[in-house]
RNA sequence: GCCGGAGUGGCGGAAUUUGGUAGACGCAACGGACUUAAAAUCCGUCGGUUGUUUACAACUGUGUCGGUUCGAGUCCGACCUCCGGCACCA
């Protein structure tokens, strides 16, 4: 083969050439519509271009690939696509620190990705490949855009919005963490912008409510952690009285309201300017002086609980509609705008935020709800009463208990007409306005005449324009493109201005999961017997990072889709797959810390199939894994153990003819070896099928290769039976190692064509007729004997209380109970 | 603070589904074979403690304490630690 002393030896370079270039000219992962076969369609949350695969790439796209090669031999119709997140920040950054246009500097590292990607030998169906920047993929950013603006689900508003100084641009909440930008980590500060949201706030309780729908094939804290960041509450909104005009607010314990003692304002309540202007000079010094003050405090310590609560009253009242009391109107540092109404009707009593705030400004508490157990004293009470109890001080409520009155409150408010029920989210619109170049032209007009207009379905694509200045100076590169900016209104021909502020690249990846099944479309997004046949997504995998961002905003444009006719069904994804983190020792990889992995490397010196076997055995999926170099070393060797095993025996194995073997005929190591190939294939079939653990899946192949290099063969039944070994050892390994699957697997002795099925076991031989019985004694383990499969209880019992091993356990010792567990043990219990 | 998840050899991890041989598989380490030598490869040892010339034997051991049970890594209760998410949401 390759001559002199290193015949043996696997060159993995070669081989996985020539496979790689096989695979490509068969087409052999060519997906289309087949009504003979059950479709199954496995998703990886495609990557940004940013220059090279990184290892958890590798790690996210090998779990798709085993899981896609496994199913297309379980006989299923696999669609396995790849693309890429084209739009984006840094090809932007690119352009400015080193003057590389964005699209060239994209399309580059999408060239150099998908050679990795094809290095790694993952089965992909290259001819659906998309990227998000190209004008025929973003053109249908815009026409949904549209339809959205249509149904009134894409707005633009005037609001405070998160700004990033660094990437001069806004983020949507979910993209502020622990109030700093998601991207570069700087400190998000807040500024009154107008910008364009998308409505994803009508669409809350359907997003909580299909969690029913991908329930079981979701992981549970994906679940959770949309749930809170929807944040559901059911409530009443309650209009109290300021100056003889209703002022709503929100409240989910209506069973409090004649506790309330003050009522507070956000300090950017739009009233609070009305405030200032009918305030004595005194007054409004001291409220503006407050409000500075709350301004220089950043966002991030306001929201932190150990923030000290502070406001400033108003010298106004407002007046609590249940009892008429007049209630002095503070504005405090404590109260959310962006929630409810951005003011809050206040209970020292029975809410901790509010008895603090009571006790520094010693304002009274009233404590409406009184302890079944200990009497509540208001001057006493050093912390909130959150507890349940009964209704006291409460007018016609008292008496009750809080839950019963909490009902009766409000059917009382609505009765009276002085409020109502009402459910407030915590979830907001989605901000998807940038004020970036490398994205998506929102494509709308402004008319000095005809206000806004949309651009006409039939103008779209609204190109980017190539010709494009990037400055260090931040601002929107697309805003001072006059030749981009400069257009004619489609309505009356009149001069007009474009908008210039682009999508979020969450829109992109909102719905390219449904694009890949028809990625050539021109007249719709997508073609509608192609979307039917392979939609829902069976299989997506990805990281836990995108659990509130991108999987919400993508089940939410799916319902969008849905609702325009263009498919069916209500989620996009009905099993989700969240893999962990490749870190290395202890710590996430970073170029600062100096840890991170380059796979090409690793590809260079160990081949493909050792690496994605390395990545695969060394944890399972949803953990982390730790990275460590040596540790391919491990699977490096079992792939050249491999290729020498099945390389010294193949020559007597090929005249071997294909005869069946008769199991039932087999004795000893022979029928071993046999039980113990069955037993490899339930195992290795049912760690796919059940939860994915490829780790010991792998454990089971390597054990089995062990087992059978230690047997020595010499009759032809041991050969029949090395091959038989052997032939399926090629197909278990294939999905995990696919070229040393197709190297060997295509040689004669084994002649396995481009898809074979994966293997069955036969269930009368997964099991020995005999098996090890465990003695204990008091539950200690004393002695192991060899007994048939199927004994009966006393035999058993017989058995061991025979056995000579434990005969010195038993002497001068009193045998109390003996316990025979079925095909297991027999537990002896002695008293002294 | 609230909500999740997890604690097993020097390390990554198995066994947790259904209570029944703890430590599969691999890494590292150590010993041996081959080699002039090294690498590679192959064979062996490998939780801890104690005893024995050895084969071996006993005790102990799955974060801590307690409980249920003939029997607990697995079930129940309390606690500790770590990781993740949310965090003044009225």
């Amino acid at each position: 083969m390759f001559g002199g002393q290193r015949q043996m030896e696997y060159n993995f370079d070669h081989i996985e050439k020539k496979w790689i270039k096989i695979w490509e000219e068969k087409r052999t992962f060519h997906a289309h519509i087949k009504n003979d076969k059950k479709k199954f369609y496995c998703l990886v949350m495609f990557p940004y271009p940013s220059g090279r695969i990184h290892i958890g790439h590798v790690r996210n796209y090998v779990i798709g690939d085993v899981i896609a090669r496994f199913k297309r031999m379980k006989g299923f119709n696999v669609l396995h696509p790849i693309g890429w997140d084209g739009f984006g920040m840094p090809a932007e950054n690119a352009a400015i620190d080193k003057g590389i246009h964005p699209a060239k500097w994209t399309k580059d590292n999408i060239e150099h990705m998908r050679s990795e990607l094809k290095r790694l030998g993952i089965s992909y169906d290259w001819e659906r490949e998309l990227a998000t920047c190209d004008e025929e993929y973003y053109k249908w950013n815009q026409w949904f855009f549209l339809k959205l603006l249509e149904k009134g689900l894409a707005y633009k508003k005037k609001s405070f919005v998160n700004w990033c100084q660094r990437c001069q641009t806004v983020l949507a909440n979910e993209q502020v963490i622990e109030g700093k930008c998601w991207r570069c980590d700087t400190t998000v500060e807040q500024e009154k912008l107008d910008q364009w949201f998308f409505k994803i706030t009508s669409f809350a309780d359907q997003l909580l409510d299909d969690h029913r729908i991908i329930q079981k094939g979701w992981p549970q804290r994906v679940l959770v952690m949309q749930k809170n960041w929807i944040g559901r509450s059911e409530g009443i909104m309650v209009n109290f009285k300021f100056q003889n005009k209703d002022f709503p607010i929100f409240t989910t314990r209506p069973d409090t309201i004649f506790g309330v003692t003050f009522m507070a304002l956000s300090p950017e309540h739009p009233v609070v300017e009305e405030i200032i202007e009918q305030s004595s000079k005194k007054k409004k010094e001291e409220i503006i002086k407050f409000l500075n003050k709350v301004k220089k405090e950043d966002i991030e310590k306001r929201r932190s609980g150990e923030y000290e609560k502070e406001g400033v009253f108003t010298d106004l009242y407002v007046i609590n509609p249940l009892n008429n009391d007049k209630i002095p109107l503070y504005i405090a540092n404590f109260v959310l705008m962006e929630y409810g109404t951005g003011a809050i009707m206040a209970v020292p009593a029975h809410d901790q935020r509010d008895f603090e705030f009571a006790k520094k400004y010693k304002i009274p508490i009233k404590v409406v709800i009184q302890s079944e157990g200990k009497q509540l004293n208001p001057d006493k009470m050093k912390e909130a009463y959150l507890e349940k109890g009964i209704q006291v001080n409460s007018g016609s409520f008292n008496g009750l208990d809080n839950c019963q009155a909490m009902q009766k409150i409000m059917d009382f408010i609505e009765k009276k007409d002085l409020g109502k029920r009402t459910i407030n989210y915590r979830l907001k619109d989605w901000l998807i306005s940038r004020q970036r170049y490398w994205g998506t032209p929102i494509p709308v007009i402004y008319c000095k005449k005809c206000g806004l207009v949309p651009v006409r379905e039939k103008d779209l694509p609204v190109r980017l324009p190539e010709d494009v200045k990037f400055s260090h100076k931040g601002g929107s590169p697309l805003a001072r493109t006059e030749l981009f900016i400069k257009t004619i209104c489609p309505k009356c021909g009149g001069e007009a201005r474009r908008e210039s502020d682009t999508m979020d690249t969450f829109v992109d990846s909102s719905w390219y999961y449904a694009r890949y099944t028809s990625p050539n479309e021109t007249t719709l997004p997508f073609n509608k017997k192609n979307i039917t046949y392979w939609m829902p997504v069976d299989q997506y995998i990805g990281g836990i990072e995108h659990a509130t961002m991108h999987l919400l905003y993508a089940r939410f444009f799916y319902k969008i889709i849905r609702d325009l006719g263009l498919a069916e069904g209500d989620e996009p994804f009905i099993n989700l797959l969240t893999q962990g983190m490749v870190i290395k020792e202890g710590a996430k990889m970073s170029k600062s810390k100096g840890n991170v992995v380059d796979p090409d490397k690793f590809i260079n010196k160990y081949g493909a199939d050792a690496l994605r076997l390395f990545i695969l055995f060394a944890s399972p999926p949803e953990k982390d894994l730790d990275w460590t170099d040596k540790g391919i070393e491990g699977t490096s060797r079992f792939i050249n153990r491999l290729w020498t095993f099945i390389n010294t025996h193949i020559k007597r194995i090929e005249s071997i003819p294909n005869k069946n073997l008769n199991p039932d005929d087999l004795i000893d190591t022979r029928k071993e070896l046999f039980i113990l190939l069955n037993q490899t294939i339930k195992k290795v079939t049912d760690d796919i099928e059940n939860d994915f653990h490829f780790n010991t899946a792998i454990a089971s192949i390597m054990e089995f290769l062990n087992a059978l290099s230690k047997f020595v063969y010499k009759s032809e039944t041991d050969l029949i039976l090395l091959k038989l070994a052997l032939k399926n050892m090629l197909l278990l390994i294939r999905p995990f190692a696919p070229f040393i699957s197709e190297e060997l697997g295509h040689h004669k002795a084994f002649d396995l064509n481009d898809q074979p099925a994966w293997p069955d076991y036969d269930k009368n031989f997964v099991r020995f007729d005999s098996y090890t019985m465990i003695i204990q004694i008091n539950g200690k383990v004393r002695g192991k004997i060899t007994a048939p499969l199927g004994l009966s209880e006393d035999k058993m019992k017989e058995l061991a209380l025979s056995d000579p091993g434990t005969q010195k356990w038993l002497k001068d010792k009193d045998i109390e109970k003996v316990i025979p567990i079925k095909n297991k043990l027999v537990n002896i219990v002695v008293k002294s």
